[in-house]
DNA sequence: CCAAAAGTGTTCCAAGTACACCCATGA
DNA sequence: TCATGGGTGTACTTGGAACACTTTTGG
């Protein structure tokens, strides 16, 4: 049980193994959808504007039971960072709905949970539109900008990867993520719209994902709506796997 | 030593522990300076264009010695990740000098290295331009050009800092981290080549940087060389704290 | 024929690039 | 006065925002 690590160099002592032993390392995955949102009845009004979701589960025991905590757990000694993560989602959703998954940042301070030390790696999780995965009793979407009261730091974790998102959205494809796999102009500006937190233009979005080959038409057109209106061609994104499509946005090299 | 965990809710059982001790968590820094480059004698032509370095040392002892490793070491139960990685750095280099350490990404395969499981958090750490420190005689600079052979997984981590600062260089200040406190745009052209690792053009980064106020003229002058020229008009970063400058590369929300 | 929704054309503007030309200095 | 390096002026280009206008549908 003594000597010097072959790789770190540093000695494993009995002091060593016992904090050890108290410092464990999680997963938390914040997953996002943008979902409509049920009717508000405010004087009869229905808002149908679909808001960006994230999936929450609500704790029973405490500390901090009634809060809600986003899905994950421990990290076991035979997966790597990823595969934890799936396998922790896959018990509140279905993982095969899973379209992108990716690191983002470490919260490793001693104290950010009372007792022993956990250390966590956060991801953020997307999932696309259409789908309508089963969630356990315990186990809700909410919308982002009525967050309810969060376990730990997770609230910190969820305006972390929103604010990634939004950035991704504008210099990657990652919108293929959060799309179904066919869809008009105007389904995808309200999906930008429910992600970024502001208004996009359909005209300009189409022009510019066009231009960067983001986005491809089908050929085909859906149906007008019972009030009319002309047909709105389909698209779908050209790649499905994620692509950084304007890495020079400013200081590009030289052309020649 | 059997019970649930309050946090994470998983059993602490008798296997978990024993798989868990030998889980380790290590911080690895990749540590750049623009260096300007000792005299090349091919053929008697000197060159003396700066060039981006990192901060390798030498490993005495197997698995791998011989090879180049990234600063770093075992995280401790009472430090969280940035305070252990500037730890770790004290004892390669002067970490009074190191302008920006940032978070990148966790390395959790867990045949990553031989032997028991290492999970790496890697740091991207910047020294600016004038600084000399000293060295401990197992450690020295490394041209990222001509990166030696590297220990483990070590390149790789180089490789995705490199990305992360040449990406940065484009959208935020974090050349600051890399300048002197004053210096002329000439100066700056050739640390922002030696980053990006291209031909970067001085007229454009001097008006590029200005207009985005991330640069400000002191009044002062730099005397010339003993070829003549005009004087150079001296510069200083406006912050020194790392910022955003250009958030919104495309898709930017309406001007209203 | 009208309203509604989708798509196109046109103008404007911000921001970078490229490069010619002007300025200040030492020998 | 000239070579040298620094700075400015300007024309070109790219790419996104805004908005008017046209197209295609249902009632």
């Amino acid at each position: 049980m003594r000597g010097v690590h072959p790789i770190s160099g540093f000695r494993l002592t009995i002091e060593n193994v016992k904090s050890h032993i108290s410092t464990t390392h999680e997963v938390l995955v914040a997953v996002f959808q943008v979902r409509p949102q049920p009717i508000h009845r405010n004087g009869g009004a229905t808002s149908d504007t679909p808001e960006l979701c994230v999936l929450l589960w609500e704790r029973a025991l405490d500390p901090m039971s009634g809060t809600w905590a986003l899905p994950g757990g421990r990290l076991e000694p035979d997966e790597d960072l990823p595969d934890s993560a799936r396998r922790q989602l896959a018990q509140k959703v279905d993982v095969q709905e899973l379209t992108h998954l990716e690191q983002l940042s470490v919260f490793s301070d001693p104290q950010r949970v009372p007792g022993n030390r956990v250390i966590a790696s956060t991801f953020l999780g997307l999932i696309p539109c259409p789908a309508e995965p089963e969630l356990p009793t315990d186990t809700a979407w909410h919308p982002v900008a009525r967050l309810p009261e969060m376990a730990f730091d997770h609230r910190i974790v969820v305006d972390h990867a929103r604010t990634r998102l939004a950035a991704k959205l504008s210099y990657t494809n990652i919108g293929f993520a959060l799309a179904p796999h066919e869809f008009t102009v105007s389904t995808l500006k309200s999906i930008y719209s429910a992600a970024l937190g502001y208004h996009v233009d359909a005209t300009n979005l189409q022009r510019v994902l066009g231009r960067r080959r983001v986005i491809t038409p089908t050929g085909t057109t859906a149906p007008p709506g019972k009030t009319g209106g002309r047909p709105a061609a389909m698209y779908r994104f050209t790649d499905t796997r994620y692509r950084v499509t304007d890495e020079f946005a400013a200081l590009r090299p030289p052309a020649d």
